[in-house]
DNA sequence: TCTTATTTTGTACGATCGTTCAATCTAATG
DNA sequence: CATTAGATTGAACGATCGTACAAAATAAGA
């Protein structure tokens, strides 16, 4: 996959409607990939649920991998955005303790997923199906592992005595974790009973955060302050 | 999906060479659904690698739906068979603490998929993209909910006080971080370092361990002695 | 307003999809 | 061995796939 192609330079600005298809068709494209995976959604189904001829998919969005990765990248520049001012407002506060960087981690992309407009959800179940499948490993890379170093750093730099396997590890089961609420909830709420997003939330901080800190070998419990700073 | 349909009875056993290759052409469509998807995967495909006419992939497996279905339950048998048998096996013991609840369950199925026959590599990866996505919920559910329901049913035996939505939350992280190490497990080395795998089960153990003690609200801590029995 | 870059439309191409089927071959059963 | 249920083969079905393209419509910029 070569995506990296230059495209002619533009000669005028885009329309105001021609900025508006193409975000119809975008949001026609992250919804039926979410719903039925890269080769599940065909062209003509995005076409069709945007409203518009099959032949306008292709000049707005490319071929189908750019397309997909049009998508992808759209909204990981906001996600990033939100996590990393998040980031930088905890530790400006002084009070950057493992629970407080998990929570700047997963928080604004429930917060998103769940809070935020329609379209959010579907790029939640999205991200969910792009970051399972090795296929999509250099998108996936490319959008998420930025910000993904930045709170590894921080989590290290917290507690210096981990072995970085182990905070990698640790950091791959909580991205899991959180995109199985996205992906599947259904299944906790078969498992259980109904749950509101708020005390899936709440459970998913204490797991990680207790996760991260078994694994990072200092035994550190819900309730205690974990070893703040370096 | 109606997947009941009655079959007309057999008048005679299959001969050697049909069981035979039937079960190539299994093998076939468990690599190739596990590397492309159910979408991503042709019959034709199936049929190619299993050295066999497309014809027979029919004739053998059904339609590709059907074909799906029985490729993920032909394993799910022998799995929910090794993860019960090391459950009764740890209760009989009396020292059925969390631990060991959750090393039951997660350690048959890594050990399965990573030192087993190379099929069954496949089969962790197949079983990572029907996990996730809500379209195979009725498979998912038949092969693996009735062995996760004595799973479930004895964590909260060990830990009574810990509400029935915590415990299902933190179990479907558990699966989701025990799957990530199938499908992500490049993900995790990219972060930080290739590791052996009995390095990152010691990860994920500690990790879910701890993580669901957090969420049972009773602070439990690695090296101490979790509540043990009812 | 005029020019023309850009967007929109509709159609068509070749490839591949899942599935069906009649003919042929194999081997289980009596 | 003879019978024939079942397995195998190869071709073909209609549908749908991603993509390309010429012609028409639109609107940005001079």
């Amino acid at each position: 996959m070569d995506l990296d192609l230059r495209k002619k330079p533009r000669q005028r600005a885009p329309s105001k409607r021609a900025v508006r298809t193409r975000e119809t068709i975008l949001d026609a494209a992250e919804f039926l990939f979410a719903e039925r995976g890269f080769d599940g959604a065909s062209i003509r189904d995005i076409a069709a649920r945007a409203g518009v001829p099959v032949g306008l998919v292709a000049h707005h969005g490319g071929s189908k991998e750019e397309l997909f990765f049009t998508v992808i990248a759209r909204r990981a520049d906001e996600l990033a955005r939100l996590r990393e001012e998040a980031l930088e407002a905890l530790v400006r506060s002084g009070r950057d303790d493992l629970r407080g960087v998990i929570a700047c981690f997963v928080l604004p992309f429930l917060r998103l997923t769940y809070q935020g407009q329609p379209q959010w959800r579907a790029y939640g179940r999205l991200v969910a199906i792009a970051s399972a499948d090795e296929r999509w490993r250099e998108i996936t890379q490319a959008c998420f592992d930025p910000t993904a170093n930045l709170f590894l750093d921080r989590i290290a730099r917290i507690l210096p005595q981990a072995p970085r396997g182990a905070i990698g590890a640790s950091f791959v089961f909580m991205v899991s974790s959180m995109l199985a609420i996205c992906a599947s909830r259904w299944r906790i709420e078969a498992l259980s009973a109904p749950q509101d997003i708020e005390t899936i939330e709440e459970y998913l901080l204490d797991f990680c955060e207790a996760g991260f800190a078994a694994n990072l070998g200092n035994g550190a419990c819900e309730g205690q302050d974990p070893v703040n700073k370096r």
